[in-house]
DNA sequence: GTCTATATCAAGATAGAC
DNA sequence: GTCTATCTTGATATAGAC
């Protein structure tokens, strides 16, 4: 069903991720996005005329990602008899270990953020969302608040390099928040 | 006591974070800080040969003021009856309110992350440290780790301008984050 | 210690050929 | 839809006069 234009698009967004990945969001440039998936400068900005354009599909497609692994977690969990709580696949997909590559994508989003605050918007009121969501599951505002901040907290010190945690210890803090995001204050 | 080259530099520190703060992170240039401070590049960079170099007296000058805080925090509360806690003093001097002009450094440090990353090896460290210091005063690394995690968290959010919290939920967050620091789990 | 002038470089963006 | 070539801008950094 796609096009091939559609393809190329793609394969762009997969270069740029690359880019971000291996030089870092501050080399994230149309030369070495352009050089990455094989075309010139020139074919790269008929795609994406400007850099804006080309952060937003970038952050379209993560908070694509975002939302089906949601729902996918959702759709599984209807059948187990426990409760599963919004919480609980909140902290569940924002810590996700094969996270990977989406990591990289945040922090270009944000090493950008003063050149297209709008993008920044949508984030803003994603969380919001997210707070409703929670409460209106049972959660006490606080108890909400406090679960989202630390997931947050954690997802953006690994975005910006400064979490000092080791594998063992973000497993810890993992459980604690779920045990935190089960238990109904 | 301070030479006149002291004070020169400190006017520039201090122009540094006006510009940060009227124009944001990625206006902060030779250009604009020389302009703010009333000289010429040249001048500016007499002082600061390049640009990490600005950025780490601006981050120096943020610790110093964050040190202060803390230690003066902790003198006054030796008087006081009540039991006063490190996460207590770690809470509030990170979510102070009058931190003001200090939320900006940490924008502009984190938007020259990449070009300066050792300037976020000392973030890890101090980060580091302050989970020992709170696991040290009786808390268990799991609640340490959560309220370090959620008062970053809504720091990092405010530095990024995506926190979607207003005045008072903001305080209803600071509450709850004081109280999980007092009680011994 | 501060200045002007300038070198250097890389980025975003445009124009037009194929 | 992709390419080459070029424009413009703005930033870091250097050199040397005062």
């Amino acid at each position: 069903m796609a096009r091939h234009s559609d393809n190329t698009r793609e394969s762009i967004i997969d270069a740029a991720e690359q880019v971000v990945i291996e030089a870092g969001a501050s080399n994230l440039t149309f030369e070495a996005v352009a050089s990455k998936a094989g075309i010139s400068r020139g074919g790269l900005l008929h795609h994406f005329p400007d850099k804006a354009s080309l952060l937003k599909a970038m952050l379209d497609r993560f908070k694509k990602h975002i939302d089906e692994s949601r729902t996918k977690m959702k759709m599984r969990n209807e059948t187990s008899t426990g409760p599963e709580r919004e919480a609980v696949v909140y902290v569940k997909t924002c810590l996700a270990e094969d996270i990977g590559k989406y990591k990289y994508v945040t922090a270009a989003i944000l090493a950008s953020g003063a050149h297209s605050p709008e993008l920044l918007d949508t984030a803003r009121s994603r969380y919001r969302q997210t707070l409703v969501d929670l409460t209106r599951d049972g959660l006490s505002f606080e108890r909400a608040a406090v679960i989202t901040l630390a997931t947050q907290g954690l997802r953006l010190m690994e975005v910006l390099s400064v979490s000092p945690f080791n594998d063992g210890e973000r497993r810890k803090i993992v459980k604690e928040l779920l045990s935190l995001a089960e238990l109904i204050q």
